[in-house]
DNA sequence: TATGAGGTAAAAGTACTACAAATAGACGGT
DNA sequence: ACCGTCTATTTGTAGTACTTTTACCTCATA
């Protein structure tokens, strides 16, 4: 599930870094790269590897190569902000406070749709999937336990849909509810309050009730969205 | 706006080329490549610029190279669904009729959400955007100029919610009208039918009406999954 | 027979070099 | 002042050599 990010291999650290700075702002959009060679050098690498790292930048859609020119940060708008590691990029420099408001939102429109599209459309097989999840909530016994249900629960309400597109919003759910425990983190003692929600859109799915599911999932994640706010008025 | 796909580079050839492959189902997931010596050479290519190619699908999730394993095509619930390109290949080799539908319900789910949240935080530059791609859509004289100024439109309204997560969906967007048009290309003839959806959508954004403009937009995506519903009625 | 240590080879990973292709920008001619 | 041409710079491609990892085989041992 969260991946290790070990990436021992050189141009996987060089993606990392580089993407982590670009992402922050450290480099700026329009701003352009050291030519190859040189920046290769500088880092003590190989320029086939500096390039292969590149390669999958600009796959990212963050920097773009042109002959003569250079490399170039691209726009922020060409960037797939929806791509696994650029939000986690995004989340490892310190997520601004409204880019937390932008993943609240994202959750809001997504999940309530998906809950209904499972309470549709779930199979039997995916129906257990989303009871196992559930079930290892109500028994998890630290934070850990709890996190990683949660996560297992939203990824089953979404493979339940049957909609791999839908499916692929799984990245944004996940750094959603990770910044959220991040956050969150004062709530360690009873972390377990969102439990009857889950339980609720369950058995929504279960009975097969796309509304319910809606609406249950719609509150759930409302209330998060206050808990974040309820926190960080505490802490200011 | 629509790329050209010149992509005269050999390595943005060969992206595209096992891209499709793999995509369209022709290399399935879990089979393995041959190894980059001999697959370099077959397609009469250096290694180097293979390689290139190979992290850039590595990068959307499509394969997976290991040392001693050599490479892989992955799950299908590894690929990043909704990167562009990916989108592009499942289109290009003759897109799925449940695919069709997939990309409808995403409409569903994120443009009336993305109307709603446009009206309440539109700027007025943001507003002009949208009222220009209204006016060529009302202007537009053939289909090509209708479709460009229809993507324009719902992409001035993703733009507009001021959510840059958000923008990265104008992607799915993008590929579901594309094949929209291609689809019900038989209506060539009234192609602006839908003009007045877009002029109640345009309106609830000018006047800060979120509920108007959700219920608007998810008018006009419902109309135009029926219109393909009957479309193909009318083929078989 | 099972099991585990260790060796081997195969494939990806990295490095270096050389050259090709494109093109921004300078240069020069009209 | 304009327009073509030339040049230098930077990315793109190729080829080769070597390193690192690790699946798998071998064989000794319990």
């Amino acid at each position: 599930m969260v991946k290790p990010i070990a990436t021992r291999n050189l141009h996987g650290q060089v993606i990392h870094e580089l993407g982590r700075l670009i992402v922050s702002g450290e480099i700026k959009p329009g701003q352009s790269l050291p030519r190859e060679e040189l920046l290769a050098e500088r880092m003590s690498m190989s320029r086939t590897a500096l390039r292969e790292a590149m390669k999958v930048l600009s796959a990212k859609g963050l920097i773009e190569s042109r002959q003569k020119t250079g490399t170039r940060v691209r726009e922020t708008i060409h960037w797939n902000q929806l791509d696994a590691d650029v939000l986690a990029w995004r989340c490892e420099s310190m997520p601004t406070e409204d880019f937390v408001e932008k993943l609240v939102e994202m959750r809001e429109i997504i999940e309530p749709a998906a809950a209904a599209a499972a309470a549709r459309r779930r199979t039997a097989e995916q129906l257990v999937a989303v009871e196992a999840a559930y079930e290892a909530m109500a028994a998890a016994r630290n934070l850990d336990e709890w996190t990683a249900a949660d996560l297992a629960f939203h990824e089953a309400v979404l493979h339940a849909t049957n909609n791999e597109l839908m499916i692929s919003l799984f990245s944004v759910i996940e750094t959603a509810l990770g910044t959220y425990f991040a956050l969150s983190a004062s709530t360690a003692s009873n972390f377990k309050y969102s439990l009857p929600h889950h339980q609720k859109v369950y058995e929504a799915i279960r009975r097969r009730q796309p509304e319910m599911a809606r609406q249950a999932m719609q509150k759930m994640v409302a209330d998060s969205r206050s808990n974040i706010r309820r926190h960080r008025k505490a802490k200011a």
